[in-house]
DNA sequence: GGCAGGACTATCCTTTAGGATAGCTCACCT
DNA sequence: AGGTGAGCTATCCTAAAGGATAGTCCTGCC
């Protein structure tokens, strides 16, 4: 039979997970409570049809977990869940050779369907979660920004100089500079460049 | 039974894939030459489980044809097939609310089982094409650039100064100068900021 | 009214960026 | 050997960035 070896720390969502997987599908699910037991299941019982790692349980060391776990399953898809984690980590952990990245914010449907298809080799990731998920992203930065430091942030990703922000938004270009400043400050960021960087980064332009 | 409705303007592409689909699963294949047929097939004997719409094809219009589909199949899922498109047309395509995002270099039996993924009520997207695509895109500017004119960028990009960037790379500062005025020449940018912008938005860093 | 704070301006100064021009070395080519 | 070009360096200069300090105006708040 189809052997998966679901690994979290969260006994609720362990036991719900493996309860549903096995009423819906020809499935034997096998279950460990941190990532030293999933090491441990491997190398007895393994290699199984597919693991589930948790990304956030113990002795997962971020992704370093998740390569091990490939290794000792020879090959065999080994998948990444996440309650909490971010894009950049399903990308990390996609491009990590991982057979997917399942939020636990996903459907029971939806999670059975991703299992079967991982099972059947493909690599699994939630469109919308990788998608959708960078516009949340720009609140933390755009709360702490007055409305005239966006529009001279605006222009620093423009690559336009401080005398032409100020012409710009008809004002002096002394208090562009102070408002580069606080942005520096704000931003954490060294200079001008950095701080578009970072603006860029976060996607606010 | 389950009925999915291909329209490609390849017949090749039409026929081995209606047959392929056909031979493996319990489905009714339905094909169109172009996107106006599919129109008419939608309207005379739609909705479709699923849709299969070849991005390039003749009255697609680019994704506006998707959009029409999806109105005319009543919400029943219609993907995109593309040979030629990457992956800036794949996201806005998934993000246009498709049901998936399929290319034509897919192995088959991959094809199969997005099928199955999508008629499962699932979107589906080739996680391989979508990250790695990223790889290819570097070529345009990358190509043009030197590897020293390279490691500048990085510079920019982290927010260093000249000075520091000399430092790093064991040169003087007036040789980084020179390859930053290079860079903003090739690149066409006013300044370093702008460079770094540019080199950001072409996914160089 | 007085007071505090935010947004903008003014002045002064140092550092950095950016542009121009010239020379130097080394690999490569014919 | 000579020519060519890429990569690096040197010198000189102007513009822009960045930092500090102080002052003005307006607005909201006791």
């Amino acid at each position: 039979m189809t052997r998966i070896l679901i690994a979290d720390d969260h006994d609720l969502v362990r036991d719900t997970i493996s309860a549903f997987l096995e009423r819906e599908g020809p499935y034997q699910i096998i279950v460990a409570q941190d990532f030293y037991a999933a090491e441990d299941l491997l190398a007895k019982d393994g290699p199984f049809d597919l693991v589930l790692l948790d990304y956030g349980m113990p002795g997962m060391a971020g992704l370093s977990g998740l390569e091990k776990a490939i290794e000792k399953n020879h090959g065999y898809p080994v998948a990444i869940m996440s309650g909490t984690a971010d894009r950049t980590v399903a990308h990390e952990a996609l491009a990590a050779a991982a057979a997917g990245f399942v939020p636990k914010t996903m459907p029971a449907k939806s999670l059975l369907h991703a299992v079967q298809f991982m099972l059947a080799g493909e690599q699994y990731a939630p469109v919308q979660f990788m998608t959708q998920a960078s516009d949340a992203e720009q609140h933390p930065l755009t709360s702490k920004l007055s409305e005239r430091e966006m529009q001279v942030l605006d222009g620093l990703c423009k690559g336009m100089s401080n005398k032409e922000i100020a012409r710009e938004l008809d004002l002096q270009e002394v208090t562009i500079k102070l408002h580069v400043k606080t942005l520096c400050r704000k931003l954490e960021a060294r200079n001008r460049t950095h701080a578009a960087m970072i603006a860029k980064e976060e996607g606010l332009f």
